[in-house]
DNA sequence: CCAAAACAGGTTGTCTGACAACCTGTTTAC
DNA sequence: GTAAACAGGTTGTCAGACAACCTGTTTTGG
């Protein structure tokens, strides 16, 4: 498969000004040198400080407002709003860098993957069930035909399979921010390492644990399901971080 | 207290074409006229069909690509990008217009809540406990005073215990996470009708339902922090769910 | 004829300048 | 003394221009 995705994705990106001015200013924020509720130094201001057009600086500060840093208003200027106004959540790609913001990153995805689980246990569809099964069957064909053969099936199966899962408890905001984390998780990992590390992740003993959040899906036993779903993360992230070549 | 947050905050706000034209445009990816790697007109067509300048159409895409729903690259275009890459969770205000999805938000946020309990118990501080205790014992008294009295109070010393608890967990993915869930319902619900619903959560089996958590958490118990927390917020989303002005 | 280089048209990224809408504090008018 | 008008500053929007870049076509050199 010559393009497999997340391969050979782009990886470089041509930096775009408004992108650093927002990371600029938001590090000012976030290093304490501007307080929420202080004001922003003006558009124009701030355009010749870092000797960009204000269009740039304009576009910059409408992201920060996206996220709800910030808070503009016409004829007054913009303000660095309360911390715990923040309406989104995102996480940055410097996350990757450090071993410490991995695994607490894998510890929320195990966390609220565990949840979604449970959810699914008994809001569940019969036809979501069979469909799960479904590439449960397909997971399990590719970890017979071992690591060699099938890797990214193997591990692009997995995915999926959660993915219904986490579908399956239809909460649509359960399966938004699952995906979302799960999204950056691979999008940062496999990239690095993560090709490696899928290689221990075959074998019945790993099926097993796979085939116990099934099992408490089937029986719509919600309290098994999170167990089961909870412990098969933390071993994975366990087996993860014993890696020698997990930084 | 003639300021008290959220109660007569901002509720107008001057709409920005920017904001408009994103809307729009993720309205017609949502709505499938566009669908993932489809181009999107370009800024100037845009434009002229918005009957905005090309400056507004450039700020409204550069939030669709902070958030990843698109992908612009310079000289050939913007294009929608495949659904489960979007790079941020963030809660519309209009999640709160229908019954079902304040529900499946409450459950979202017990479950990502009871999540940060567990981590917390074991990961927690002598002195992070010290401060969740002291937060408690204050709410406890607000709690004595009866609705009438301390309702305000009440429900932010429990809001602010909770964060702490969160907080508590040592994992800033959690803490950030939870604080954004909190804060859309918070600001959501608060101004709707939350007001009235908050009288309902006094008295001493209530409190009760907070210091299983807080015991559990003393006794550094991963599982009954969690069951607690879980148990707690589950109950309070039935009782608000048995409400008669929950419309 | 073929391959590489130059070209042309289109698109995004950035810059510049201008004006409208709006806010705040001061001054003026009544 | 109070209310209205004014002045200066700031964000929001508009318009046009050019640079950087991509893609497909044409031209050139062998």
């Amino acid at each position: 498969m010559p393009d497999a995705p997340g391969l050979f994705d782009r990886i470089d990106r041509p930096r775009r000004l408004p992108d650093e001015v927002a990371v600029s200013i938001t590090a000012a924020i976030e290093g304490g040198q501007l307080a929420p509720g202080d004001r922003l130094p003006t558009e124009a201001e701030l355009a010749k400080r870092f000797g960009v057009a204000r269009t740039v600086v304009r576009e910059a500060i409408s992201l920060l407002r996206y996220d709800g840093i910030v808070d503009s208003r016409r004829g007054v200027g913009a303000f660095v709003t309360d911390a715990s106004q923040r309406s989104s959540f995102r996480i940055s790609p410097a996350c990757f860098e450090k071993r410490k913001q991995i695994v607490q990153l894998l510890q929320l995805r195990t966390g609220v993957q565990a949840g979604a689980s449970a959810l699914a246990a008994t809001a569940r569809t019969e036809d979501q069930m069979a469909r799960i099964d479904a590439l449960y069957q397909q997971m399990a064909e590719a970890d017979a035909r071992g690591p060699a053969e099938a890797l990214e099936e193997r591990v692009d199966t997995e995915l999926l399979l959660y993915r219904h899962i986490t579908e399956a408890s239809n909460n649509p905001y359960y399966a938004e921010v699952v995906a979302m984390i799960e999204t950056n998780i691979q999008n940062n990992l496999r990239s690095a390492f993560l090709k490696n590390a899928a290689a221990s992740e075959f074998g019945p003993a790993i099926m097993d644990e796979h085939r116990a959040v099934l099992d408490a899906l089937h029986a719509q036993d919600a309290e098994a399901a999170r167990t089961a779903t909870r412990t098969r993360f933390e071993r994975a992230a366990d087996r993860l971080a014993a890696r020698a070549d997990f930084a």
